[in-house]
DNA sequence: AGCCAGGACAAGT
DNA sequence: ACTTGTCATGGC
């Protein structure tokens, strides 16, 4: 990866298989905006960043390098997603599907944002998850920008009640978040070990959580805990799988199976081909 | 007005 | 083990 410094911040030449808009506007992070100068505004890990892609270029608004390699992280930018989707071509669908959206990264978010942010996302629609975490972030969270504020931590949120969460408007969600931030801080859900155990196991420790079930369960970790592996199936997921794959997955529990998911999801979506 | 939204739970077969 | 009603809220 080249990278240059500049006055504001990194530059780096866009990696190939890399888009910023497809990447963070395709449901799994929720605290991403647009601004009116075409960069995007968003938090993770306790940090504010801006930034800006070009055509052949991405611009990180930070002066600090630790910070910086930090959000390659984020974006997991050392990973080679050309090798990954030239095994995923063999097949017709999957090869459709990387023309449509084929910038999408699976981003390396923090496991307890994901895992609240899916639990928030259970039967409820986008722009209303994005509403409910931005109104617990703004009520919970430290304020680390203008009109910014981080994830607050499970720590904090195991101090309240379900009836302190009322402001948020997340209905029944509300004590689901409070059971899970109970249960991560007092140790009873681990979140360090779900990257490390087998899948299975992984998902058991998360469904300990009250309104923790199978999706939710597997979106956490996807896009929490770098289990490419995992492979969340939702409304959606089923029934493309039907449409396309009468005869089965052809990818089913392989390493990068993820990654196929959200392609194949974000395709079937919305790709015009599909408008009815 | 009724239906749906990146589901999960509880109570029934 | 599978099926069904219910759960808050808001946009269409």
């Amino acid at each position: 990866m080249h990278i240059s410094k500049t006055s504001g911040g990194f530059l780096i030449l866009r990696p190939e298989h890399f888009s910023l808009a497809e990447t963070l506007d395709c449901g799994q992070a929720f605290r991403w905006e647009k601004l009116g100068d075409g960069s995007w505004r968003g938090a993770a890990f306790d940090k504010e960043l801006i930034l800006r892609e070009t055509e052949d270029t991405i611009f990180f608004k930070t002066a600090s390098y630790d910070d910086f390699a930090m959000w390659v992280n984020y974006f997991d930018l050392e990973r080679d997603y050309g090798e990954i989707q030239k095994n995923f071509s063999s097949d017709g669908h999957l090869k459709k599907a990387m023309d449509f959206c084929g910038g999408i990264r699976i981003l390396r978010q923090d496991t307890w944002e994901a895992l609240c942010s899916f639990i928030i996302s259970q039967n409820n629609n986008i722009p209303r998850i994005k509403g409910i975490i931005s109104r617990l972030c703004e009520s919970f969270g430290k304020k680390i920008g203008d009109s910014l504020y981080s994830f607050p931590s499970a720590e904090i949120l195991a101090k309240l009640t379900a009836e302190d969460l009322a402001g948020l408007r997340a209905g029944f969600r509300a004590k689901y978040i409070i059971d899970a931030a109970q249960k991560v801080k007092s140790g009873e859900v681990n979140l360090e070990k779900l990257s490390a155990v087998p899948i299975e196991e992984a998902r058991q420790e998360l469904m300990k959580i009250k309104g923790v079930g199978p999706k939710v369960a597997e979106c956490t970790l996807l896009y929490g805990a770098g289990r490419l592996d995992a492979f969340p199936v939702d409304v959606w997921v089923k029934r493309l799988l039907g449409e396309f794959y009468p005869d089965g997955f052809p990818f089913e529990g392989s390493e990068f199976a993820g990654i196929a998911q959200q392609y194949l999801f974000h395709y079937r979506r919305f790709s015009p081909e599909f408008s009815e």
